[in-house]
DNA sequence: TGCATATATGTCAAATATGACATATACTGC
DNA sequence: GCAGTATATGTCATATTTGACATATATGCA
């Protein structure tokens, strides 16, 4: 794992373990934060090229704006969980789904 | 949104929003559950095929032993964040991983 | 410019997920 | 039968994630 990649991800609020005594587990958290983080832009794409509003994806969602935005802002705080409920209510394609997923490629270096 | 199917999922502890006011909703969710229960399994299979015990991996995740069961039996308390990491954590193949996450052309019926 | 609409950011109480633990139930080989 | 190992299930205090809200900052258009 970069050092360079992890110091960028901690700064943007992430807690990343700091691979000391076990190397292994702290890139799996990283794997999973490079995953989470090409899902949401996956997410961004798919609804402003539908033209959907933060504000409809987010009642679409049963939830709110402002969360949609640190969805799509890579928001530590949110949960794959959360990302992958807002791609599937934008009515993303199988396509767009499988090509999102797909990204695990450039993660899984 | 097959009515049989929310109804064994609803049994085996899962809460699925039942469709009255807001059908697209109860859908996201439905979808969410069964890319999660896909995932699970795929997770068993490469586990099972390295033949890492529960107790391994778990050491590998930093979580515990019963954890990592309930993730394979498709618990409703496992987020999809701790599916995915332990997906990592097994070191499964790119390919893998690929065949996992297909899975939603599945799930997008 | 001003006004509407869209998106971003911070906070918080309530909801949900967490690892750890105890304990139960398989499944071996002896 | 027993002992050892693997997996399943229930509970719980703690940690994380949640929608909601306020509010700041764009963005577009008259």
């Amino acid at each position: 794992m970069n050092s360079a990649r992890l110091k960028k991800l901690r700064a943007a609020g992430w807690k990343v373990g700091d691979a000391k005594d076990f190397l292994k587990l702290s890139d799996e958290e990283a794997m999973l934060v490079e995953f989470k983080l090409a899902l949401a832009g996956a997410l961004k794409q798919a609804r402003q090229k539908r033209r959907i509003s933060q504000m409809d994806l987010a009642q679409r969602l049963g939830s709110s704006q402002s969360r949609v935005a640190k969805i799509e802002a890579g928001d530590p705080s949110v949960s794959l969980d959360l990302i992958v409920k807002a791609l599937f209510a934008t009515g993303a394609t199988r396509r767009e789904l499988q090509r999102a997923f797909s990204m695990t490629e450039k993660v899984v270096a």
